[in-house]
DNA sequence: CCTGTACATACCTTGACACGTATATGCTCT
DNA sequence: AGAGCATATACGTGTCAAGGTATGTACAGG
């Protein structure tokens, strides 16, 4: 009710990779900033600046344990994302196993000359996931 | 090793509002360039630069089309996400029922001792929302 | 060949945000 | 009260990515 923003911004949220660590940290159990700070061997600011803006994305609750805080998982932003990914998932489940057939086919022969995606990839991000050739127009 | 790399920048690819609204409308069906353009407003080149990202990292695929390119989804690197998802679903559907039962005692009564989470969500800057312009919410 | 269309790329500017360093706040114990 | 630990915040800085504008490239048709 207060933010509606924040359905935004929770991707934002998970796309920095220390605040992932963090998440996954706190999977197993609770974990007070020093704990965390100690694991992932990053500062201590650094951590408890993470912690806030997980904290206030919804992502972790704290409780006050003497002189430390200790940080626990919640469940509600993790599954909005899995929510907007559940649009994609009869998509996959229903082309993925016909797809990789046919690639798999493709990768073996030679290469025609139809291109797909390779047009020109001037950044040279080798993301050999499968060398894609094949099929067009 | 190599895609290591591209795991985690799966993660800042879809924190674009614009991308995200790009693999939804491609769920549907494959779509052009000009078509993606007039369908969510937002200029050509920056379509096209977005595309590129996406297509880089394996989220779409090509195929020309006389002066056009139909862009359509591959599902790799959202199953990746799904994936990197699948750590925390234990653990949302053990606690959540139980949680929210917790939660709901909590809230009712008068705060004892414990605080959660409500230690001083001094929230004295307001998290700057990005002004982000078109992006229909 | 020339024109229009569809898309890609180059360059520049701007603004977020992540980090480091320094400091503030809060709690415990003696 | 004072010392010391645990955590939070303030401030200055560098980096990087998204958008805008302009231009390049490829294809179709007269």
């Amino acid at each position: 009710m207060e933010y509606t923003k924040n359905v935004e911004s929770v991707f934002e949220i998970i796309a920095e990779p220390n605040r992932r660590a963090i998440l996954s940290l706190l999977v197993s159990s609770q974990q007070s900033v020093g704990e965390i700070e100690r694991q992932l061997r990053i500062p201590q600011p650094t951590v408890s600046k993470h912690l806030r803006v997980l904290r206030e994305a919804g992502f972790v609750e704290s409780t006050v344990d003497a002189q430390r805080r200790l940080y626990r998982l919640r469940p509600n932003p993790l599954q909005e994302l899995d929510a907007w990914l559940g649009q994609f998932r009869r998509f996959w489940s229903a082309h993925l196993d016909a797809l990789e057939r046919h690639l798999d086919r493709m990768d073996q022969k030679t290469p025609t000359k139809r291109k797909i995606t390779k047009e020109k990839t001037t950044r040279p991000k080798p993301r050999s996931n499968r060398s894609k050739k094949g099929e067009a127009k």
